[in-house]
DNA sequence: TACAGACTTTACCGATCGGTACAGACAAAA
DNA sequence: TTTTGTCTGTACCGATCGGTAAAGTCTGTA
């Protein structure tokens, strides 16, 4: 095994910021090869799929990412009113406060989304079953709670592509705020025992 | 000046289509030339200045609807209440409970934001003062009206996210619904009289 | 019937696309 | 030193991209 000085895991983070800038079909193989700083040989070894391999790496990625610092911490903390704290803090700083585009999201809104369907869907559908799992175990009933979780998610996609459409990430700022206060006002509301 | 056939302004709703299919990229010539049944040399006829030239007539249409059917009403309507209740409605049926895409919301994640960038904000931005508009008119005070109606934008961008992504148009639905309550509730705590 | 202008058809352009093939560079193991 | 396998640089492929040019068709007007 020959040591490696640029290792697959290292291209995945540059390949996602190419995808979030130029989009799936937007990002040629030119733009990726200069950003990465690898040619196309290299490209190919690491990825022998070409662009849809990349794109699922990336996609995998993002899902591993979100998995352990938001949706695990969500569906397993002792003390589910800090992790939904821990959530809005996490994704504040991961979406830079609005100035960074969601990637699955945008893939949504795209025709990747027929390629990628399962992957953006599982994003999405886990982010909200495991942030409604913190607020039942936070005391509110789980139909509030579904409902909560959904809309949610649904502020912060929202909210991001405000903030991108307005350029002012203010927008998303204001509105995961509002969000939070909104999460910890219902869970105040419940009964405080699990 | 010879019977025209095929006007401009009928292709403007096909561009519209294969734009939110495709994306403005993903959207090429050759296509464009397929669904509206025109060649190369009529579509350059229409839109001397090419596929820019296209999206910018569809933006401006798009414009166009908002401004008459929905940012007009919201803002100058005698009955603010009735004109927040046509928005959801005009709104619902607009985006076909979410199965339809916000054309403007999906540039704005898009590399064509920074061409369209003017348009895409005036968009947003009409939407947010028109709604705000209504509803301190309906009495509530300018600070809640303000942050209400770009919540309401907000959730509306992101239930059209979330619903394309997880494929369910349910999501869509329960969440304009929840929007249309919270609005109403928010006008009757208000004082009656203007 | 003849002309004019609106519209279409067709061929073509250079550039770039994603992807392939392959020879060579390089380092670890023998 | 030789071998082996990993990694890379480069040349190349056919297809398609957006866009241009110009000849040809149609139609209303005079």
């Amino acid at each position: 095994m020959a040591k490696i000085v640029v290792e697959r895991a290292d291209v995945i983070p540059v390949l996602a910021e190419v995808f979030r800038e130029y989009g799936f079909e937007g990002a040629s193989l030119s733009t990726i090869g200069e950003r990465t700083g690898l040619g196309k040989g290299s490209l190919y070894h690491f990825f022998p799929g070409g662009k849809e391999e990349m794109a699922a790496a990336v996609l995998h990625d993002i899902d591993h990412w979100f998995e352990t610092q938001v949706y695990r911490p969500l569906r397993e903390s002792d003390d589910p009113r800090s992790a939904v704290d821990g959530m809005v803090r996490a994704v504040t700083d991961y979406f830079q406060s609005g100035k960074r585009i969601c990637l699955v999201g945008a893939f949504a809104l795209d025709t990747v989304r027929d390629r990628f369907a399962t992957a953006v869907s599982r994003y999405f559908a886990a982010w909200r079953a495991a942030l409604a799992s913190a607020l039942e175990r936070a005391g509110c009933a789980p139909d509030l709670a579904r409902s909560l979780a959904e809309e949610t998610v649904i502020a912060i996609q929202g909210a991001l592509v405000l903030a991108r459409a307005l350029d002012d990430t203010t927008v998303f700022s204001r509105s995961i705020e509002s969000t939070r206060a909104r999460l910890a006002a219902a869970m105040d509301r419940a009964p405080p025992a699990r």
